[in-house]
DNA sequence: CCGGAGGTTCGAAGGTTCTCGTACCTCGTC
DNA sequence: GACGAGGTACGAGAACCTTCGAACCTCCGG
């Protein structure tokens, strides 16, 4: 696990499993948050930015499942915290899962275009 | 639902979100049984044909959470039980993600080719 | 007709998840 | 220095998941 100043300790791609991936992607919460990442430039995000309707202990948790899970790498920033995709290293393990659920996703009451 | 004879009850696939599917999928069993019916031809199977370690009634319980989840169809014929992936359906309303995880799973423990 | 294979239902135990509130920390700003 | 915004740690509650065994059902084969 790295640890960078400010970066919290996340797994290595190889220690990733399918199943905690998938149990983090079934949340809608979380999901929604990632959808938002898949489709946003890559760049590091403030985690307030997330318009998430729970309590913010409550986001502390989903932050470390998604961390834990392999999906994204965080940044303590003394008054705040950022988020980042762990992109290209997911990618390589999973080839094709984010860009599918994203797809599934986006499609979401858009039946026929 | 459909209610053909012996033809337990499943959700129209409309009605199916993403993540209850992720969820069943999340578990090691279900997804073991969902990539045997992914790469198999199609046709019905014995639910007792799979090699699964665990009691009589959890296989009861994982068959029921496959099919609610939309994944599989399931007959009672009497003295055995038979399933069938949702295939078509499944992919008009989920398009590419039981093909991703199949290439995942599949993936498993050969790296390099 | 009896046994066994295959399944379901029910209830229960043990663990995990999601949620929250409270207390506390850390900065930047006034 | 005090305040507020953003976060974490901890504890607790409710709900859910996985698992099992026991009791029961339904057929097919001998």
């Amino acid at each position: 696990m790295s640890s960078m100043p400010g970066e919290l300790p996340i797994p290595e791609m190889a220690a990733v499993d399918l199943g905690a991936v998938l149990s983090a992607l079934a949340d809608p919460h979380r999901r929604a948050v990632v959808l938002e990442l898949v489709d946003g430039d890559g760049t590091e995000r403030a985690c307030s930015s997330f318009p998430l309707p729970i309590a913010k202990s409550t986001r502390t948790h989903h932050w470390r499942v998604l961390r834990e899970a392999g999906l994204v790498r965080q940044r303590d920033a003394g008054n705040g915290t950022f988020v980042r995709l762990r992109r290209d290293e997911f990618e390589a393990k999973f080839p094709g899962l984010l860009d599918v659920v994203a797809g599934i996703s986006t499609a979401r009451s858009a039946p026929v275009r």
